[in-house]
DNA sequence: ATAAGGCCCTGACCGC
DNA sequence: TGCGGTCAGGGCCTTA
């Protein structure tokens, strides 16, 4: 499932494919993927318009345009934002098509349907909520050491809220929990300074990595939640220490990986390594 | 205010 | 082979 790594790396990807690109037409074959304006006004709204630059926020795609407006794209689950030959075919899960000026077409292919998509002329309202940039200077271990006080649910479920650190998943949040030592079924209340900070640490340590490997695919080539804009895999499932490794040794002290729920999520750990 | 659970969606997978 | 049930989960919503 794309995170921040994964839309990092479909920013950096992106931006030489599009920069400088206009949108010709515009077709939407799923009303509720357009989350701004509607699915009726969005064509009209997009076409014409001309991709100037490319930043991200969180797991937030932000496509700004020389009109100043911005298109704001969520790949939430299975969403895919891809530049494609103008002899490519969509599929049932293609939802949005955006003909561009040198032919070519953008296909926003989406199996679950759970992907969302703003044209908006300020972005600020629809990112309101957010943490800090988990890279960035504002996200200290002090900072995260004041949004966990007195919490009592589980670290696991506490960083997978966007509003307190943004960009992190299931994935990450497994992997940086990891690293850091610290047990995810733990309450965001109970950890020292010392485990705080090393949360901090391991989350900006393994999204970096992951930025560097361009992501993590997983599944099979049918069921493949996350590619690259030009349908490649990224490289940094192979370098995960429990994410879906139940069962497995763990990489440290062999101690077979653990997997249980939190947050209604999967949640996967070494309970030799974490405690 | 926080915590917990439901909802949206489809396809893979499992047991019978 | 077919079929029903379960699981996957990001963000938003409701409920307590």
């Amino acid at each position: 499932m794309p995170e921040l790594p994964e839309v990092e790396t479909y920013v950096r990807e992106l931006a030489p494919e599009l920069t400088g690109r206009a949108v010709n037409s515009a077709q939407v074959h799923w009303a509720r993927t357009i989350a701004a304006p509607d699915a009726e006004a969005f064509p009209d709204a997009i076409v014409g318009q001309r991709f100037a630059a490319f930043g991200r926020r969180g797991k937030y795609m932000l496509l700004t345009l020389e009109s100043g407006d911005t298109l704001i794209v969520h790949l939430r689950m299975t969403g895919k934002f891809q530049v494609k030959p103008a002899a490519a075919v969509p599929d049932k899960h293609t939802h949005v098509l955006l003909g561009l000026d040198d032919g070519r077409t953008v296909h926003f292919h989406d199996t679950r349907k759970f992907g969302r998509i703003w044209l908006v002329g300020d972005p600020a309202p629809v990112l309101a909520r957010l943490g800090p940039e988990p890279l960035g200077d504002a996200f200290s271990a002090q900072g995260l050491a004041e949004k966990l006080a007195g919490r009592k649910a589980a670290i696991k479920a506490l960083l997978l809220d966007q509003r307190i650190v943004a960009g992190v998943g299931n994935i990450y949040a497994d992997e940086a929990l990891f690293l850091a030592g610290v047990a995810p079924q733990r309450p965001g209340g109970d950890l020292s300074e010392a485990e705080v900070a090393q949360i901090r640490h391991a989350i900006r340590q393994v999204l970096a990595r992951a930025i560097e490997l361009r992501g993590s695919s997983l599944g099979g080539s049918s069921l493949q939640n996350y590619l690259r804009p030009g349908g490649e895999q990224g490289g940094f499932q192979t370098e995960h220490n429990v994410f879906r490794q139940t069962g497995n040794p763990c990489p440290v002290c062999g101690t077979p990986v653990v997997r249980t729920i939190i947050a209604q999520r999967s949640t996967h750990y070494c309970p030799n390594c974490q405690s």
